[in-house]
RNA sequence: GAGACUGUAGCUCAGUUGGUUUAGAGCAUUACCUUGACAGGGUAGGGGUCGGGGGUUCGAAUCCCUCCAGUCUCACCA
């Protein structure tokens, strides 16, 4: 069969994906086997592949795909999340385009929509996950929003609050007013942002009682103008001593007139700043600290809120900061936290001034209607026409927006449902810092903890339709909390009689926040609320890979779920992604346009090729700068085994050895690179257990472009024209089929289709149920005789160049004799090998230098090649100066280290015995090389 | 304001509990080679006083202190 001189990802891909799916590859049921389960972080059931999902479920796929490959019972579920308010923003602005509004539907008429709309385009993003060769357990796709999932989602709630862990509370809390929902802390994300503070001052209501200052001011001003003007008629003496009598009242007139203008304004006014003029409508009172000198005269006094003339008290409160500002403080407890807590001590009115969705409200009493923000410009203008508005000062402070909306969040007093987190964090917060639970990387340990120590409440209602019903029903004051209407019923006629109806029960209209339904993932898919079921195999699971940036919104609280109903963890490990962004360190996002499309990448270089590139550079938890170039990079790799397998499958082969030269150099080759492989599956097992899979993949990369390639198939390629023997070939086709195992995971689609060719298969053998390979036992001298060969082949070649000298002109070489010389030969194959890489004519032992050479060290060993045209003594001379320069620096350093007895005292044996050795190899090499300058004259 | 992290080649990063040549990889770059698997190839090279300064040690990119630069998290002052 001829095959194509370029890889076909786009074929290989349409092929044995299906392939695999048929052979249920991907399904797991419980049976003997070790289980290694992960649950996949859901995607949002409506949304699209992008690069954060890509980086993160290749990884997923990996470890999945290893365990299976190691003889595990690899479960990967996957999901998909409802994701409250993202969907129900979604629907609304489809719904709105199509000319509905969702105040004109009912609930189940607008939940209708919200599942059709689920329904056409749920689930596209776990199609997508198929095009990345993501080996989910498809029968297994849940959903958080399924009957399954619901069912424990409202059984928790149940649970939860009759231990008590739950409650329902009114609080100051973050409301997103574009979709009109509460949000919970971790949802909202601030920012610095700039912004301007606003110094309006506000009336002082005396009473009508005056200030004796401003008497006397009054009485000296009318005085000091009385004197001016019988002054301006009298005469006093000569001209000139008039003229200075009028002068100095006129002074002393002016002083008075500012003094009063400072005492009044002192008097009357009182300067506050504030972000949000806006709200002063709301105000109930001015805060000032109790200490503060310049306020003190104001105790019991009133101030009038500009524009709408409400008096309001002067009150005394620590939370004021001297400092800031005017060291005055509006307060306003419907719009601002801080304010809230200070409204409470000191029984402040609240006046709640905004509608839900962030416009006036008739309270505010002007610009009733208006946007909160385009109000904050009326207001503005009004307070500067009317002169309550002292100065503007442009302020940078930190503003929280909603997550999902982007919207400035609203502080408002609300009715919500709260988790007391104090109560189940215990468990979680001590499994993470014993490593019982263990984060990979560690540094995330601290952000947890913090976290976990200062735990707040979670707000988990949302004022939303799409998502799981509080199961709450109201009568009156009483609350009834059951997983049914009927339950409930129940419940409220043992409290307050046979009386009571369905109908008299009112259910909560809210939905619970999606994360309280994520947060039993790795136990609601497995329907782990039941006893007894897969999820006694299956959990906990092993490892749970997922951005850094949900830790608490999802992580902690995933943790906490597990301890609270399964008495154990959720999973063992947590592989912490970075953030994927492009090469310039920005954060790829939609309004930037720097996020590539995934699917057309997967188009471009392959699902492996772009498995690679975002594999290759992504160090576990470090953001991942993102670089096309990269899936190049992996679609070449792709390209190169393709083309390897080609050069294999076009060999003729020999049934017995074609020479014995040959023989022995293959024998060689196929020992080294066993060695090899070994140590680099060493190296990989560490790298997988630490789940630094970017190593993972730079060293196959390298080992199989590098060693397998370049090195091995180099090696024991035949003559052109010549067959290769049968025992080569097949090693190399058995290295190669290893190598496509290990490789799997991280390029599943290339690796099945070349260990498919490489040797005839049978129904059912497949390369992602193959083996994983593990290492065998090391010889070390032989990779270091190896190191040696390279070596010497590496300055033959560069012999070669250095004198213009084709890479396949014969040249005849010689080894120094002597024993050390012996014991390098004495490995069979090596001078073959040596002769047949090297494109050299002989290999000779020789006791002194041949004439017309040029020599090197490689390893400890002296060689000399013949060279048939005049050597450029110059460029010798030069390449031996400056080996001898570096061996000579090196002698240097060792020799210091050497020199100082306390390092030869101190330093382990170990340590002193190979710098000695050190020592003598480059003594040994310096006097060779003098040597050979010597020869080559002054 | 509290805490965490990072600084190594032009770029992105390794460097695994201080000692296997005087620091590595990939990409980029330079020179040369290339009709016989692959121009998405081959060979060889250049490039870093490990952010600065101090200290501990026989020995520091690695540990400690300090300064500089940058990133992030949490809490927030109107």
């Amino acid at each position: 069969m001829k095959l194509a001189t370029r890889y076909n990802a786009q074929e290989t891909e349409a092929k044995w994906y299906p392939h695999w799916m048929d052979k249920k590859y991907f399904a797991s049921t419980p049976d003997d086997r070790e289980a290694f389960a992960i649950v996949i972080p859901p995607p949002n059931v409506t949304g699209i592949l992008h690069m954060g999902h890509m980086l993160n479920n290749t990884i997923q796929d990996i470890l999945i795909r290893k365990a299976r490959l190691d003889g595990k019972n690899a479960c990967w579920v996957p999901g998909t999340d409802h994701a409250s308010i993202a969907t129900e923003a979604k629907v609304v602005r489809k719904l709105r385009a199509e000319g509905i509004k969702k105040g004109d539907l009912t609930r189940e008429e607008f939940l209708k929509h919200a599942w059709d709309w689920t329904d056409e385009y749920g689930g596209k993003i776990l199609t997508q996950l198929r095009k990345l060769g993501a080996s989910c357990d498809w029968d297994r796709t849940a959903f958080t929003m399924d009957e399954v999932r619901s069912k424990q989602v409202i059984k928790i709630f149940v649970d939860l609050f009759n231990k008590g862990k739950l409650y329902r509370g009114l609080r100051m809390v973050n409301w997103d007013p574009e979709a009109q929902t509460v949000l919970s802390n971790e949802e909202v994300i601030y920012g610095d942002e700039d912004s301007l503070l606003y110094h309006l001052r506000y009336k002082i209501d005396h009473n009508g009682q005056e200030s004796p200052t401003l008497v006397r001011l009054e009485k000296k001003i009318k005085k000091l103008q009385r004197l001016l003007a019988q002054g301006k008629r009298k005469t006093y003496g000569s001209g000139t001593y008039q003229r200075s009598v009028i002068a100095g009242l006129r002074r002393m007139l002016a002083d008075a007139q500012r003094t009063y203008a400072a005492e009044s304004e002192a008097y009357n006014w009182l300067t506050i700043a504030t972000k949000r003029p806006e709200t002063i409508m709301g105000d109930t009172a001015i805060a000032v600290h109790p200490d503060d000198p310049r306020y003190a005269h104001l105790k019991g006094k009133r101030a009038i809120v500009p524009l709408i003339g409400r008096a309001v008290p002067i009150i005394f409160d620590d939370y004021v900061d001297m400092e800031f500002g005017t060291g005055a403080l509006k307060v306003t407890p419907a719009h601002d936290p801080n304010d809230y807590e200070i409204g409470l001590r000191h029984n402040l009115e609240v006046i709640d001034t905004i509608n839900d969705d962030g416009t006036m409200n008739e309270k505010a009493q002007i610009h009733i209607g208006t946007d909160r923000f385009e109000a904050r410009e009326l207001v503005k203008k009004d307070l500067e026409t009317a002169g309550f508005l002292v100065a503007i000062e442009p302020y940078t402070s930190s503003i929280g927006r909603s997550e999902r909306t982007g919207a400035v969040v609203e502080p408002k007093l609300s009715l919500q449902w709260y988790v007391d987190m104090k109560k189940i964090a215990d468990p979680a917060l001590k499994a993470v810092m014993s490593d019982e639970v263990e984060f990979f990387p560690k540094k995330y340990k601290n952000t947890y903890r913090h976290w976990m120590e200062n735990i707040r409440d979670w707000c988990i209602s949302r004022q939303l339709w799409w998502g799981h019903r509080i199961p709450a029903w109201y009568y009156e004051e009483e609350t009834f909390v059951a997983e049914t209407a009927e339950e409930a019923l129940a419940l409220a006629k043992a409290k307050l009689g046979d009386q009571i109806t369905l109908a008299d029960l009112q259910q909560d209209e809210d939905v619970l926040d999606t994360w309280f339904s994520s947060w039993l993932w790795p136990f609601s898919v497995f329907d782990g609320l039941e006893e007894g079921g897969e999820v006694d195999y299956y959990y906990p699971t092993s490892v749970l890979v997922t951005g850094w940036d949900i830790i608490f919104l999802w992580v902690a609280r995933m943790i906490m779920s597990g301890y609270e109903w399964k008495g154990t963890l959720p999973f063992q490990h947590v592989y912490f992604t970075g953030m994927v962004r492009d090469k310039q360190g920005r954060k790829m996002s939609k309004s930037l346009g720097n996020s590539p499309d995934a699917l057309k990448l997967i188009e471009d270089y392959g699902a492996d090729g772009v498995r690679f590139g975002v594999m290759s550079s992504s160090p576990a938890g470090g953001d991942l700068l993102f670089d096309k170039k990269l899936c190049e990079q992996g679609a070449a790799f792709c390209n190169k085994m393709w083309n390897a397998l080609r050069l294999i499958k076009g060999w003729e082969i020999a049934e017995s050895p074609v020479s014995e030269d040959l023989a022995k150099v293959n024998a060689l080759a196929a020992k080294w690179l066993a060695q090899s492989l070994s140590k680099t599956l060493e190296e990989i097992d560490k790298n997988f257990q630490e789940y630094r899979l970017s190593e993972v993949t730079m060293d196959l990369y390298n080992f199989i472009w590098g060693d397998f390639f370049s090195w091995y198939l180099e090696i024991i390629k035949p003559p052109y024209g010549s067959p290769i023997d049968r025992k080569t070939y097949n090693q190399a086709i058995d290295f190669f089929e290893q190598l496509m195992t290990v490789l799997h995971p991280i390029m599943p689609f290339v690796t099945e289709e070349i260990w498919h060719q490489l040797k005839d298969r049978k129904e059912g053998e497949d390369c992602i149920v193959s083996q994983f390979p593990k290492a065998g036992k090391i010889d070390e001298k032989l990779l270091k005789q190896f190191d040696v060969i390279k070596d010497t082949i590496t300055k033959i070649r560069e012999i070669r160049q250095k004198n213009s000298l084709k890479s396949y002109e014969p040249l005849k070489a010689f080894i120094q004799e002597g024993t050390s010389a012996q014991q390098f030969f004495s490995i069979e194959g090596t001078k073959e090998l040596l002769q047949k890489m090297a494109a050299l004519e002989s290999l000779d032992f020789t006791s002194k230098e041949p004439t017309n050479s040029v020599n090197f060290i490689a390893g400890t060993e002296q060689f000399y090649v013949e060279i048939n045209k005049t050597i450029d003594v110059e460029a010798e001379r030069a390449r031996l100066d400056k080996e001898l320069d570096y061996l000579e620096g090196f002698l240097n350093s060792v020799n210091k280290k050497l020199g100082n007895e306390r390092f030869v005292n101190n330093a382990p044996a170990k340590v002193v015995e190979n710098e000695r050795k050190k020592q003598q190899d480059a003594t040994a090499k310096i006097a060779i090389l003098k040597e050979s300058l010597a020869k080559l004259g002054t």
